[in-house]
RNA sequence: GGAGAGAUGCUCGAGUGGUUGAAGAGGCACGCCUGGAAAGCGUGUAUACGCCAAAAGUGUAUCGCGGGUUCGAAUCCCGCUCUCUCCGCCA
């Protein structure tokens, strides 16, 4: 969320940047500026008796020593009619700080200036693109229909076994899959990411920290009985381990990686969106995540947008990078890119990755700072990127490299899993 | 799941009702000393929010979390969470 500080600074500027994500944010921040106003005077207030409260009562401790006891009596009784009045105060202090939090948790964060005006995914800017489109021949088959002649996917058993969304791997699927996770690891190593495995279930303070709470609760699978989450990405846990963490200047960039299987309720999703792998209640994917100072956080985005597109590249898939307009990103992003794969026997390009800075929006929440030379605590910017998520990486390899003797696989991939085709 | 013990600052650790935001030690930072270093000496070393134009300063809260008793709680009472030990169960 959005500090109050940078509320109450610049309220104008705050509701005029958040037009441009098609959000009308005039009547909240006058109520946020409101309730913080009256936050404050009643914290002052209320200070000032409980000092009144302190005093009184060290001065009876005093008095009692000294044998004055009709002074001490005396005090004990002022005390008590301060206390009726802190009790009020406090109540409101409360009230308001909880007010104040609701309402924040609703302003979405700051778009970035460069972020480019637009409704929908239509009005995204191409960033750029690279590897060539594949010839498929003319019976070539969607990756629905090649998992099923090849046996690598078992859509029908996932059914039986969970519901729609939770496919079955087999044989050679599985083992392409299991690649895609160690290749996609290494490469991270490579790169200066530190591996962690991070837990699959949160609990609700993380869930808000990385801002899944409040406002999407039912895209994540809830475990009632605990009141645990199933992450939808590994963002969530990864993140979280800075969740109240004042991190030492030198310590920054931290860089993890993670691979995790992601859990989606993905309500609302039909048709062709959810044919095969294209979308998935349960699916495989590395996330890379990096906290970093504020003045270097845009140049730490684009050295993790260049990573993931060497990603993309090694695996000879058509690619391009979308710089998301204001109506197209998501609540807690400040800048987002999103790589695609074309998918070349359904003529479409599919979202693979999406690099995101969040600036301090979610770091605000998660009370992650660092401290910086003057050794004063500032909020860290948080980024994070998928890097790769798999199913669709899976769909756009089968599709755009099958050829009449079978599936070629990229060289990249081959040491990983034993195999030049299917 | 059952029984018991515990949770204090960056770390260790003292503290069972009254200047305790918290002794002491260690660590760290700065200064002095030194040719340089070590040792030694000195100073400093939490977070959040408020007041103040700001700095200086100052107020409030925080000793796992939440509530209660009391004029006053790290200290007493209740609930919760977590850690450790033993037993049970178990990949």
């Amino acid at each position: 969320m959005l500090t109050l500080k940078v509320i109450n600074d610049n309220p104008e500027e705050i509701v005029r940047r958040l037009s441009k994500k098609h959000f009308d944010a005039k009547e909240i921040v006058a109520q946020i500026i409101a309730s913080d106003d009256l936050r404050r005077r009643t914290q002052t207030s209320l200070d000032t008796i409980l000092g009144e409260i302190n005093a009184l009562s060290k001065s009876i401790g005093t008095l009692m020593k000294e044998g004055k006891k009709e002074e001490a009596i005396a005090a004990r009784e002022k005390v008590g009619a301060l206390k009726e009045s802190s009790r009020d105060l406090d109540e409101t202090l409360k009230e308001v700080a909880e007010k104040i939090t609701q309402l924040l948790v609703t302003v979405p964060n700051l778009p970035h200036d460069s972020v480019p005006e637009g409704k929908g995914a239509e009005d995204n800017l191409i960033e750029r693109s690279g590897g060539s489109l594949p010839e498929l021949p003319d019976n070539a088959l969607p990756h629905w229909e090649l998992a099923k002649k090849y046996d690598l996917i078992d859509f029908e058993s996932g059914v039986k076994i969970t519901g729609a969304g939770f496919p079955v791997y087999k044989g050679k699927g599985a083992r392409l899959q299991r690649s895609l996770i160690n290749f996609f690891l290494d490469c991270a190593r490579e790169a200066g990411f530190l591996e962690i495995q991070p837990p699959y279930v949160v609990n609700s303070d993380s869930g808000f920290g990385t801002g899944q709470l409040p406002d999407k609760e039912g895209q994540m699978y809830h475990v009632g009985l605990d009141d645990l989450y199933l992450i939808p990405t590994a963002e969530v846990p990864v993140t979280n381990i800075y969740r109240d963490v004042i991190i030492d200047e030198k310590e920054l960039p931290i860089k993890n990686a993670a691979y995790s299987a992601c859990f989606r309720r993905e309500a609302g999703s039909y048709g062709k969106d959810v044919r095969g792998l294209n979308r998935l209640h349960q699916f495989d994917k590395v996330e890379i995540v990096c906290i970093e100072k504020p003045e270097v956080s845009y140049e730490r985005l684009d050295e993790m947008v260049r990573y993931v597109q060497t990603l993309v590249e090694k695996l000879e898939l058509p690619w391009r990078i979308l710089r998301l307009c204001g109506g197209d990103m998501s609540f807690t992003s400040a800048l987002t890119f999103d790589f695609e794969v074309y998918s070349a026997a359904q003529k479409r390009w599919l979202e693979v990755s999406s690099v995101s800075n969040f600036e301090s929006y979610q770091a605000n929440r998660l009370k992650c700072r660092y401290r910086d030379a003057d050794r004063k605590t500032q909020l860290c910017h948080t980024l994070n990127g998928s890097a790769l998520a798999l199913p669709r990486i899976m769909a756009a390899l089968l599709e755009n490299n099958q050829t009449r003797e079978g599936i070629r696989i990229p060289e990249v991939l081959v040491p990983y899993c034993g195999f030049t085709s299917i």
